[in-house]
RNA sequence: GCCCCUCUAGCUCAAUGGUUAGAGCAGCGGGCUUUUAACCCGUUGGUUCAGGGUUCGAAUCCCUGGGGGGGCACCA
C-alpha cells in the first residue's frame, strides 16, 4: 500500500484515500465506521453545567455517556487527550491506555480530527483543572475522510466559508454564535407574539401579482396550469385578508424574495417578519416594535445594551422619533414637503447632487432627499415617520397631513430595520392607489405595483383599523450580533455556482 | 451593469522578474501517561484559479475568462 502513490503523499487525494482505507480496514474487522446510533445520558453542555465547578484533580464515580466531534487531540503516548464538539459546547476526553487497554487504544490512536464518537466512562478533572470524561470505551460513531481546516486559524476565506458552511460552524465559534442570535431572535419573537394572543399563520410564497412592496420580483411558471407566478417580495397582502377575515391579530415569519443587487446588506431571499393587529393604529405599532426589539436583544444576548458602530446604545432606552419633512428639511436647510412643486424640490435635489427622475413626483423626491442627507446618519435606533403618499400606497394618509401617510421605518446604524403604518382600509382610496401604482408601473417604473382586484374586493368587505408592522430579521440580527455583511447571519447566502 | 482589490499545499500564510516555489498546522514514521494550538526528532505533499502573451527567465508584468471581497448603481 505503501508504495501507492496515492498513499504515498499527503495531499487532500491521498488523505482520503488513507482513510476510505482505513474504513475498509474496520469493516473488515467487524466494526461499522458508521454504526445507526448511540444512547448518550448527557450532552456536553450538560456535563459542563452539572460538572463545571469541581476542583483541580479531582475524580468522580459519576458515569456519563457523550458524544462529539474530535475537533483537536494531544496525543502524549500512552495518554490522548481529545476535545470533543457537541452542538457549540467542548469538552476533553481523557483516554489512557491502561484504563481502555491495548487493543481500544489502538483504535483511538487510529482516529483522526473530525471524527464522531461517543464514549462512555466518568466525569473528572486534569491536574490542570480542565473538565474531562476519562474514558472506558469508546465507539466511532462516523469516521470523516476529509480533513478539517486548521485547528488554530480556522478557517477564514470568506468564499469557503459561505460555500462549506458546515466546515465554517465547526472550527469558528463567532459563525456558531451569530447564528445563535438569529435563531434566539426569532424565538423571541415567537414568545412576544404568543403573550399578546397573536396567531402564527402561513400563507403564500407563491403569488399570482407580487404586491405590498416596491421590488423586482423573481418569475415563475406552474406547468399544469400553465401560468406565471411571482416569488413574493412581502407578506403584507395576504395578512390584511386574515384581518378582514376576523382574524384579529395575526404574524407570520418567512422568506421573501427580490430580484435585485447583492450587497453586504442584500441577499435575494431574505426573512421578513410581519404582524398585523386590528384596532391598532401606527403608534401602537411603534410601541409594538419597541418591545419586540427590546425583548429580543435581552433574549438573545441577555442584555438591551449594543455596540453599535462604535456607539454603546441602550435599547432599553426610549427611541426617538422624528419626522421625515422635518429630518429632510434639517438637512437641506429649508422646508422640505410633499406640499412644494416638483420644480422647485428637482432643482434642490440637483443642487444637493441627488439624483432624480423625471417620472418623480414631490412626495418621491422628499423620500430621496430624507434618505441622501439623513438616513446614514441615523445610528441610534430612531423611528422616522410621516412617508409621503406617493412612496407609501398601503398607507392610510396622516389625519393632520394629507399628503403623507401614518407612517414609519425604524432606523438603526444607518439601516433601515422595519416599517410599519395604519392600514389602509378605505377600498375606494385603496383603488385610486393601486391605479396610480399600475400607471407607474406602465410608464416603466418596473418596481411599482399592479392593481390586486382581490386584495379590492376583501377591502370592500370592510378590513377594521389596523396596524402593521414588518421587521428585516436580518438586518435586525446583524444590529444584535454586530457584523457588518448579511452573509454573516445567513446560513447559505446566494452565490455564483462553484466551479468542480 | 460599472470601478477597485484579491486568488500560492487540505487549512493559515511566505517568496526584488533570477537556482529545483518555502514555513507552520494537518498527514505519515518514531519517542513521550496530566496535555491545553501539547512537545521533541524525521518526513511526504504544488496544474501558484484557467488560458494566452511579454521575457534569456513569470507565482510576480500584460491581456482574456472564472471565483470571491469592497464600493457605486439598483433596492421603501
Amino acid at each position: 500500500m505503501s508504495d501507492d502513490p496515492a498513499t504515498s503523499g499527503s495531499g487532500l487525494a491521498a488523505e482520503r484515500v488513507r482513510r476510505l482505507a482505513q474504513v475498509d480496514a474496520l469493516r473488515a474487522g467487524g466494526t461499522e465506521p458508521y454504526p445507526y446510533r448511540f444512547d448518550r445520558t448527557h450532552t456536553v453542555a450538560e456535563v459542563r453545567s452539572a460538572w463545571g465547578e469541581m476542583a483541580a484533580g479531582a475524580e468522580t464515580d459519576d458515569e456519563v455517556r457523550v458524544a462529539g466531534r474530535i475537533v483537536l487531540v494531544r496525543d502524549t503516548g500512552k495518554l490522548v487527550f481529545a476535545t470533543i464538539l457537541d452542538c457549540g459546547a467542548e469538552l476533553q476526553l481523557f483516554i489512557s491506555k491502561a484504563v481502555v487497554g491495548d487493543e481500544a487504544f489502538a483504535v483511538v490512536k487510529a482516529l483522526d480530527r473530525g471524527d464522531w464518537v461517543g464514549v462512555h466512562g466518568t466525569v473528572m478533572t486534569t491536574r490542570a483543572g480542565e473538565l474531562s470524561v476519562k474514558v472506558r470505551e469508546l465507539t466511532l460513531l462516523a469516521k470523516s475522510i476529509r480533513p478539517l481546516p486548521d485547528k488554530w486559524h480556522g478557517l477564514t476565506d470568506v468564499d469557503t466559508r459561505f460555500r462549506q458552511r458546515y466546515a465554517d460552524l465547526v472550527v469558528n465559534a463567532d459563525a456558531r454564535r451569530a447564528f445563535e442570535v438569529r435563531h434566539a431572535v426569532i424565538a423571541s419573537f415567537r414568545a412576544t407574539f404568543a403573550a399578546r394572543d397573536y396567531v402564527e399563520v402561513e400563507t403564500p410564497l407563491l403569488h399570482l401579482e407580487a404586491g405590498g412592496a416596491h421590488a423586482r420580483p423573481f418569475e415563475t411558471h406552474h406547468n399544469s396550469l400553465d401560468m406565471q407566478l411571482y416569488l413574493r417580495i412581502a407578506i403584507e397582502l395576504h395578512l390584511k385578508r386574515l384581518i378582514v377575515g376576523g382574524m384579529d391579530r395575526v404574524f407570520e415569519i418567512g422568506r421573501v424574495f427580490r430580484n435585485e443587487g447583492i450587497s453586504t446588506r442584500h441577499n435575494p431571499e431574505f426573512t421578513m417578519m410581519e404582524s398585523y393587529e386590528a384596532y391598532a393604529d401606527y403608534e401602537d405599532v411603534m410601541v409594538l416594535t419597541e418591545d419586540l426589539v427590546r425583548h429580543a436583544a435581552s433574549d438573545a444576548l441577555g442584555t438591551t445594551v449594543v455596540e453599535v458602530a462604535g456607539e454603546t446604545i441602550d435599547l432599553a432606552e426610549p427611541w426617538p422619533r422624528r419626522s421625515m419633512v422635518e429630518l429632510a428639511s434639517e438637512g437641506i436647510g429649508e422646508t422640505i414637503h410633499p406640499s412644494r412643486s416638483v420644480d422647485e424640490l428637482r432643482r434642490i435635489a440637483e443642487a444637493h447632487d441627488v439624483r432624480c427622475e423625471s417620472s418623480w413626483g414631490p412626495g418621491r423626491l422628499v423620500e430621496e432627499l430624507f434618505e441622501a442627507t439623513t438616513e446614514k446618519s441615523l445610528i441610534r435606533p430612531t423611528f422616522v415617520t410621516g412617508h409621503p403618499k406617493e412612496t407609501s400606497p398601503l398607507a392610510r394618509a396622516d389625519r393632520n397631513d394629507p399628503l403623507v401617510t401614518e407612517r414609519f421605518e425604524l432606523y438603526a446604524n444607518g439601516r433601515e430595520i422595519a416599517n410599519g403604518y395604519s392600514e389602509l382600509n378605505d377600498p375606494v382610496e385603496q383603488r385610486r392607489r393601486f391605479e396610480e401604482e399600475q400607471a407607474a408601473k406602465d410608464a416603466g417604473e418596473v418596481e411599482r405595483g399592479t392593481i390586486d382586484e382581490d386584495y379590492l374586493r376583501a377591502l370592500e368587505y370592510g378590513m377594521p383599523p389596523t396596524g402593521g408592522l414588518g421587521i428585516g430579521v436580518d438586518r435586525l440580527v446583524m444590529l444584535l450580533a454586530g457584523v457588518e455583511s448579511i452573509r454573516e447571519i445567513i446560513l447559505f447566502p446566494t452565490l455564483r455556482p462553484e466551479v468542480w
